[in-house]
DNA sequence: GTCGTTGCAAACGGTTTGCAAATCA
DNA sequence: TGATTTGCAAACCGTTTGCAACGAC
């Protein structure tokens, strides 16, 4: 899954031409579990040794998003966009409020609730937006050891 | 609620002095259910003859914001904040994509879901947000009379 | 060869900021 | 009067766009 052939397969899966900072980003973000900014992004293709423009990658990951083949989303606290790979049945997250960690979150407790939603107040609802905050157990142990003094 | 003593009162009760823009600011928060972007509320303004500065109106939205007054939420769509009187209760909204209106949703399917997230993950659940997204009646109703050519 | 894609540089637009003048308590 | 708040204009910064050169197929 790592070789660029395979992300020229992946790309000609979605109807997309091979190019290469197309390839790049790809395999950025295949190579990323957290959510990234395409500033991020970009800085990874230039520490990488690319020779990108910004405009490009926001216009790949415009196309991406449009392709369905990431997710866009906003962070509020940073006022910018972030992206991810788009894997079937990653709807809801769960997010990290120290180190922006993503969880994914299986099953979606809201179906039922739209529909009485939808009955009570006359709307069509057509989808919805989930994200649960928190502290991931890796902050929650920093925080603990910093704030006790414990051990290290 | 509508006369500007008890706008004076208010903003007092919440710690805030009483200057022209914070009242008239005020004023159309309470007038208006819906919510209203900071160029919004300044093109009010200049409406109803204030002579405001926008900078002033993002200070003042922030002000409030800080002092959990008003609420600000992000238009994903329109890449602008939004702001309304944070009323208690109010944490969940139902939004129409069209004409942006808001609905809130009392009661919280979430409670249970989050218990059962923490159980799984590991992390400590923080809060959450919620939006549901959809089309009102009264658009809908719109939609339908123009889609088929229904009378008028 | 043709059309889509990229690089470049400039624009865009919502929001923020520095500073001096005005205003509130 | 002394501390805050406002107006003004300019900056900011993430993102978008027009256009000419480039590259995929």
């Amino acid at each position: 899954m790592t070789d660029s052939k395979n992300y020229e397969e992946f790309l000609h899966q979605y109807g997309l031409k091979n190019t290469r900072p197309r390839k790049r980003v790809l395999e950025i973000l295949f190579g990323q579990e957290e959510l990234l900014t395409a500033e991020e992004i970009y800085q990874e293709l230039l520490e990488a040794g690319e020779t990108v423009n910004v405009s490009t990658v926001y216009r790949v990951l415009e196309l991406f998003t449009e392709k369905k083949l990431v997710e866009k989303t906003f962070l509020p606290e940073t006022r910018k966009y972030a992206f991810s790979l788009r894997m079937p049945g990653h709807v809801h997250y769960l997010i990290c409020i120290r180190c922006h960690k993503k969880v994914d979150l299986s099953g979606c407790p809201l179906s039922e609730y739209e529909r009485k939603v939808a009955a009570n107040t006359g709307f069509d609802i057509i989808g919805h937006r989930l994200e649960l905050y928190g502290l991931c157990k890796e902050c929650r142990d920093k925080d603990a050891a910093g704030g006790t003094e414990q051990h290290e």
